[in-house]
DNA sequence: CCAAGCAATAGTAACGATTACGATTTATAT
DNA sequence: ATATAAATCGTAATCGTTACTATTGCTTGG
């Protein structure tokens, strides 16, 4: 996934072609991390000054129903960052402090021994917090 | 861990005896699930009808520092649980309609391939979610 | 190239969950 | 009983997110 590949998927489900779209998942694309809305907000404002909540979150959420963006929440924040170009199913280690992401291979549903078939399972979430090099200073 | 434990935990650790404070705990030694702020509210109206939110996230937060409930953030709600009588280490299969949870004893950080050392790691969640039987239908 | 049609956006209000505050009540030790 | 400090109530403030209305701007067909 990058840019590109992105507003081509966006132009194609009927969506329209917006300066503001492009730049917002350049930024994605560039910083490679989880960002916070409010985080977008300041990192675009020089460009948009005027950059609304409304435009940020109908945005982010397109982009996550159309997997351009993963989501997840942290800390009572939604954070969305470029989708992985790793085909495989993986999960994430990740930095509390700017987001920063590396990816783990294992799937602990692999070899999950309990018996889940009283629930039906819909999903699931393994995420490894902690800080990383640059942030513990 | 148990009520009567839990009150005589608080009281070493200098906070006082208050019925709301028994009561509070006593609904989640019956519930043995998530439960959110205001489901606890709901529950408790009856007997306490105007019990603020104040007392009960003041509460709540007291009992999940002493590790007397246990913390989780499900669709951008906090939840709280009975800490689970098991000793050792374990994650959550739970349902998103009503809380319930099943142990699931295996952990993931046991067997992480990847090398975690460029990052300082603080910890790390697992949970399964799902639909349990009664809820299901 | 222009204009109609509709999606996208700005500005702002509304919302839900959580936290915070001042006044009052209550548990506890003396 | 009384003093002291914690706990609570009632309510306001805060934070992140979502929703609304008027306006702007992308797209497409003539």
């Amino acid at each position: 996934m990058d840019v590109l590949t992105a507003m081509d998927l966006l132009k194609k489900k009927g969506f329209k072609y917006t300066d503001k779209r492009r730049d917002l998942l350049q930024l994605f694309s560039d910083e490679k991390r989880y960002l916070s809305a409010k985080e977008v907000q300041d990192a675009l404002k020089e460009n948009y000054p005027g950059l609304s909540f409304d435009t940020i979150y109908r945005n982010l959420s397109t982009f996550s129903e159309l997997d351009i963006l993963e989501e997840t929440e942290l800390e009572g924040e939604k954070k969305f960052r470029f989708t992985c170009p790793t085909k495989e199913h993986h999960h994430h280690l990740i930095c509390l402090k700017c987001g920063k992401t590396k990816e783990v291979n294992a799937c602990p549903m692999e070899n999950v021994a309990t018996d889940l078939s009283d629930f039906q399972v819909t999903g699931h979430k393994f995420e490894i917090y902690g800080v990383c090099q640059v942030c513990v200073n």
